[in-house]
DNA sequence: AATGACCTCAACCGCCGCAAG
DNA sequence: GCTTGCGGCGGTTGAGGTCAT
């Protein structure tokens, strides 16, 4: 023999939106008689409600020591300062700040504090810096004032020219005489690398920031690469990893390339591997010595010898192009010295390497 | 003005530990 | 000692509001 239940399981119970006369039935009947027993406090009060629902109803918006509206700048940094010990315990929280509740504040935390880390690079679950390949670019952007270890020329998307003509061929055919071509996520990268930019108060580069911002309304198939210490110089990707036809065409089939510096090659993939992306190894080139030597010592296995001609014929960041296959190459040929040219320490051009990231273990 | 996408947050759901019966 | 409800908790939902097109 149990207790008997809460409520009537069958019909008669309300639920959905209180109303102002059942809140009023519920204070009026608490103010007289108080609130020990739920189970029967419906029926006594009136009620044509379960208890729980007149418990949760009491204790998240009746209550009259309950602060109502925004949360204050003070009350959100205690939030996440718990948070960050304490995980979701929303009632362990909500002790430390008195008049909020649980459920206000797992509300606040879910709508607006989860997003702003996020915005910010800062896994809400963690409170770690966040490295997935959206807020890597924005990571690294601040990076170039603080880390000795690397720095980040640019990450952009990749835009197909040819594509992009097609594109703008069929959507003109269905009378749309402006389609914006840079895809809804590539805006948003963008403007997330300007959002954390601003956040970290690193707004010494105005001119980057404006071509952030132009590139972010373009209308026309570029892809923007900029380094930490130049202006943008365009990157021409290679139409064959491109669809060819509109009917082709998924937006997550667009390839990224990631341009960073990175002095400590070693350094660079634990970041990556640390998060959960795979770098492929045919996929990376190394272009300074140090790199390359960080590279050729490294325990990244290669399975085969191939090029990589992913970025072929491309320009980039100092202006010239390079010829193709050179520069993206298998790990192998690093390694086994294949290529004089790239052991040279005096071929050095400029400091930087890129990877090519499989798309689909980016996270997205 | 109409419509759809997105956001917010009150309310509900389901689980758990504890205690009444 | 076992069954079952209560109170509490965290996760999720969806109605209503707001914004963008």
């Amino acid at each position: 023999m149990g207790r008997t239940p809460c409520c009537e399981k069958n019909g008669g119970i309300r639920k959905g939106p209180w109303t102002t006369e059942e809140d009023q039935k519920l204070i009026d009947y608490i103010h007289k008689n108080g609130y020990r027993n739920w189970r029967t406090l419906p029926k006594n009060a009136g009620l044509q409600r379960c208890g729980k629902s007149c418990r949760l109803r009491w204790t998240n918006y009746l209550k009259p020591d309950i602060k109502r509206g925004k949360f204050s700048s003070e009350e959100e940094e205690t939030i996440i300062k718990l948070h960050s010990i304490l995980g979701n315990k929303w009632s362990t929280i909500a002790a430390h700040l008195p008049g909020r509740t649980d459920n206000e504040i797992k509300n606040f935390w879910n709508t607006h504090i989860r997003k702003r880390l996020l915005r910010m690079g800062i896994d809400p679950i963690t409170h770690t810096t966040r490295l997935d390949i959206l807020a890597l670019s924005s990571i690294l952007n601040s990076s170039i004032y603080n880390s000795p270890q690397m720095n980040l020329l640019r990450i952009q998307p990749m835009v197909n020219p040819e594509f992009m003509r097609l594109a703008a061929s069929h959507l003109s055919s269905q009378g749309n005489q402006n389609p914006n071509f840079i895809h809804q996520k590539d805006q948003l990268q963008l403007e997330n690398t300007l959002q954390v930019r601003e956040n970290h108060h690193l707004l010494q580069d105005q001119t980057l920031i404006q071509e952030m911002s132009d590139c972010a309304s373009l209308s026309t198939p570029t892809c923007v690469v900029t380094s930490s210490c130049e202006t943008s110089k365009l990157i021409q990707p290679n139409v064959n990893e491109f669809p060819s036809s509109i009917s082709d065409f998924k937006p997550q089939t667009f390839p990224y390339i990631d341009i960073l510096t990175c002095n400590n090659l070693e350094s660079f993939v634990t970041l990556y591997d640390n998060y959960g992306y795979h770098i492929n190894p045919q996929s990376m080139s190394a272009t300074n010595s140090a790199s390359r030597q960080s590279f050729a010592n490294s325990s990244i296995a290669s399975p085969s010898s191939t090029l990589v001609n992913s970025i072929s014929n491309s320009t980039y960041i100092d202006g010239s192009t390079r010829e193709e296959g050179r520069e993206i190459r298998n790990c192998n040929n690093l390694f086994k010295s294949e290529s004089q040219e790239l052991l040279n320490p005096n071929y050095v051009s400029d400091d930087y390497m890129l990877v090519q990231i499989n798309n689909n273990l980016k996270g997205f």
